[in-house]
DNA sequence: CACTGCCGTTCGTCAAGGCGAACGACTCGA
DNA sequence: TCGAGTCGTTCGCCTTGACGAACGGCAGTG
């Protein structure tokens, strides 16, 4: 009830926003306006940091730029990260036979697409990168697994988590018969 | 790149998820518009649909009212879900020692915690309900485990998984030592 | 029954957001 | 070199969002 209250300077991150979510799809400003149906100053005054548009305005731009309307306003990052079995912040319930191990908190406005995968071993399942920002994260189930990015992957056990940026090559790659992982595939 | 383009109407949206939300909290209009410092015929005009508020107006609601900025403006409704192991949509690899099961699509705007259980059997963990809105879903990797709504837990063994509504009394009850499973739990 | 207090709505005023036009700077050809 | 085209910014005008005050409606109370 008290995550995402760091942020006190909404103008200036749309500002940021807006002017980083442009110049991704290589158009110009006064394209941007007239595409969203609003004028060029304003967008111009947006992107300075003057002003604090409506929200008719900014959805307007997220159509335009094709960005769901909240990526205007919250931004993200993300990072790598390899939790082994048993590691990792837990918390014990009251009961001691219950323990939940946190391993990845949501960064706002992301989505996490949930995925079930068996594979065998012998062939390398090596992905092409997806859209930049797509951060995928594994907890393997049974088996083991050669998983993470290409040039460095990790052997996973029973239990253990891994996370990696989806946008660069990656490798799942099974070691013994019938290795089940959960993926979450996390697209901002 | 054209999902969460289906909605066309936002200010309807803000005007519902406004309304909804302070009645969550059981606070007045004048007094959540107080605390944002707004004068409350304007929280009163939004409400009713009229206006086109500014980033700021709304950025200090959502402070007020303490929820995610984009909550207000992105809408989600929950379902139950239950695919058994081998069943449910899959993505056979070109190799054919690779499938990958989508077990849920993320909705827009949703926030995904991933974390991982070991439970021992015997004494069933019962969650309170969290705040509304809130999605778990549960992927057994280990062991057997009841899981599910209270008034009907479901039987989920190794592969299984199931997703309900946080916001209701849940259970995780695990029937064989050491059973492992993966919960993400979608808080909207 | 007044009277007080709070609720949510409506009305008139004022500042601010959004608009269009004009501007200087730059690129590209004729 | 000059003209046409586009870029992003700046400048008044005007619509509109936000405000404060006043309104009617409902308890709770002396």
């Amino acid at each position: 009830m008290s995550e995402s209250r760091e942020n006190g300077a909404p103008l200036a991150v749309i500002a940021a926003s807006l002017q980083r979510e442009r110049r991704r799809t290589g158009l110009s400003l006064a394209e941007v306006a007239r595409r969203a149906g609003i004028a060029k100053s304003t967008l111009s005054q947006l992107e300075a940091g003057t002003g604090n548009p409506s929200v008719e305005t900014l959805w307007a731009l997220s159509v335009a730029l094709d960005v769901p309307f909240a990526q205007l306003v919250e931004p993200t990052r993300p990072k790598v990260q390899l939790i082994r079995a048993g590691e990792g912040p837990t918390f014990q319930a009251e009961r001691a036979d219950y323990v939940a191990t946190m391993l990845s908190a949501c960064p706002p406005n992301a989505r996490r697409d949930v995925f079930q995968i068996v594979a065998q071993p012998g062939k390398p399942r090596e992905s092409d990168p997806h859209m930049p920002g797509v951060v995928e994260h594994v907890v393997l189930s049974r088996g083991r697994a050669l998983v993470g990015l290409l040039e460095e992957p990790v052997e996973l056990g029973p239990g253990d988590y891994i996370s990696y940026p989806g946008d660069l090559p990656h490798v799942f790659e099974a070691l013994e018969p019938d290795t089940a992982a959960v993926l979450v595939s996390e697209h901002i």
